[in-house]
DNA sequence: TTGAAAGCGGTACCAT
DNA sequence: ATGGTACCGCTTTCAA
């Protein structure tokens, strides 16, 4: 049933019927009742094709995520960030489209996104520390916020971020306060900003303390448990070993788990671990219990905010970029040793 | 730059702009060629709405995820299945529309999705053992693929699915080859069909070795590492805790590992496990480690398969349901017995 | 081989 | 308070 059946149905024009719809002040109540009332019997919904067309806008928000050919892995947070949006932007009464687009096609595609219409606005994922996304996104005209920042330019833009600088401190002088001296660090690809700034926070901490980042503690790459299994190998085949490890993601954790079992270490007794993103919080308080402590980011809601943010992006295009930083926890999940400073 | 001033900037008329640029057979080549030159000069691409509403399709496919207020996790595996959706979306110039739908809502949205006009074909994910989305969506008339199934149904409709019921035989068969005869499952919620054919072939393989299931070692609930860890700390409490541990998560194994951790117990040694959709496959032929083994599911494929059945079912409406079943690999990353019996 | 014009299903301005 | 009508940008008959 399209809008034309609908209004010859009730006998009035299409633009009443619209305007009862659309909640117009100016349709008498009882008509507007009538109308409300027909529609909902016969499940008129307008086709949003047509009302895109009309209104030039599309009610459609697009989330563009960069995958390479040599990074296979997509970001599982990408997941949890977009459930959180998705929530804001069905009450909004908008859809959610996604792009993965691939390196090399990264500016056609977005012109493309521009030009056919069928996004207002767009959430950039994974954005590097210098990433052109960002310039070419501004001249298109097209809203946007970035999760995440590029921390190499100097353009302004939305964004919204975790402190994953702060994050990595902390976690890294939770591990100097327990006594540890060698701290190795496995990271996600170092291109990508969150990982550049994650181990500017792990190289902060460790100065902080008088020590002197050792390369051969120093491992970035794709966050896989393969990664984390081959950096623990290495590190426990090499002269000094770390006594203590912090790694980007769970995943990894993961493989340096089973690369300390091949070795017959015991994770929390020979080596800690502190790895980002792994929710231990049903562990909390069980303080004898030799297990991962973690740092965690509420991704979820990250993706609700961003949503929020665009929103009134597209809502009032003539305000500036906004910013939108927001601090990991860290979750103890054992403490051999005392508490880190907060 | 639309169709109409492209039109006037060539001296020729939209028709023939049109025609010219889609492919039509009764174009001069050279004017084809000049409008394909001056498209690009322009870099000219038609509005995906307006072309639309003139053809009826929307090129854009939806993908429908159910999520409950109860379970408030969305299974990390959609996002590898989507991945290899979206290349066979983006290489056929198709839109992915992701839609998290409410358990509440459901059926309200899927009406609303088919009339808004948004999307040619649907993807439904998380069937349950009898889903009424899929009666639904067959009277709705809108192609649809299930990625799973609904056994509990006889309807016929389009799905592609792994093979639950052999990973989960074959895995339990596994560590009954090893000597386990107390062997604990810990599931997903079993109102999914996943879940239950899982717990199925799990059956089959103690009933297969004249084993009976013990309810005390059966869990099931949300995928989580709070349900391993709990699971795991409940059955090593009681009289007889089990030798071996099937999960049906990586995730939830994380869990279980942490409540071995807690009891002192090592993993491998004092208790087996055998998790689902881990890539433990680094760690293959290092059958000394003591390590998880694994069955996983090349989840990103499935993504590209069910695309691929969808946009066919699309192009050919008058073909029945296609169904597609692929087998689970089991991943034996350490082997303190007998190999098991494929 | 090309063009004019009628839709596709709405919205919104201008009248009444 | 309601209706007529000109778009929105593209496709597709029908004519020339």
């Amino acid at each position: 049933m399209n809008l034309k059946q609908l209004a010859e149905h009730l006998g009035l024009s299409q633009t009443t019927v619209s305007r009862a719809l659309n909640g117009y002040p100016e349709v008498r109540e009882a008509t507007r009742l009538r109308v409300q009332e027909a529609a909902r019997l016969h499940n008129y919904t307008p086709n949003a094709r047509a009302k895109g067309l009309a209104t030039g806008r599309a009610m459609s928000i697009g989330h563009v995520i960069p995958v390479s050919k040599k990074h296979e892995m997509v970001n599982p947070v990408f997941a949890d960030f977009i459930t959180g949006s998705s929530e804001v932007y069905t009450r909004a009464g908008y859809d959610l489209v996604i792009s993965l687009v691939e390196d090399g096609a990264q500016e056609q595609r977005y012109r493309d996104l521009r030009a056919k219409g069928n996004v207002d606005g767009l959430i950039v994922h994974g954005p590097q520390r210098v990433d052109s996304r960002i310039d070419f996104l501004a001249d298109l005209g097209i809203p946007f916020v970035v999760h995440g920042r590029a921390s190499d330019m100097t353009a302004d833009y939305s964004w919204i971020d975790m402190n994953n600088r702060r994050a990595f401190r902390r976690a890294t002088q939770f591990l100097i306060d327990l006594g540890h001296r060698r701290i190795a660090l496995i990271n996600g690809i170092e291109a990508m900003d969150f990982a550049y700034r994650r181990r500017e926070g792990y190289r902060a901490a460790l100065e902080n303390a008088g020590l002197t980042p050792d390369p051969a503690l120093l491992f970035s790459g794709e966050m896989t448990e393969e990664l984390g299994y081959n950096a623990m190998r290495q590190m426990l085949a090499a002269p000094a070993p770390p006594t203590a490890v912090v790694t980007s993601s769970i995943v990894t954790a993961i493989g340096v788990r089973h690369a300390l079992d091949e070795a017959g270490l015991v994770m929390g007794r020979d080596v800690s671990l502190v790895s980002h993103d792994d929710d231990l919080s049903y562990l909390r308080n069980r303080a004898a219990v030799p297990v991962f402590t973690a740092t965690r980011s509420p991704v979820r809601s990250h993706g609700a905010l961003a949503a929020e943010m665009l929103l009134e992006l597209i809502a009032d295009p003539g305000s500036g970029p906004r910013h939108r930083m927001l601090e990991a926890e860290l979750i103890i999940g054992r403490s051999t040793g005392p508490a880190p400073q907060s």
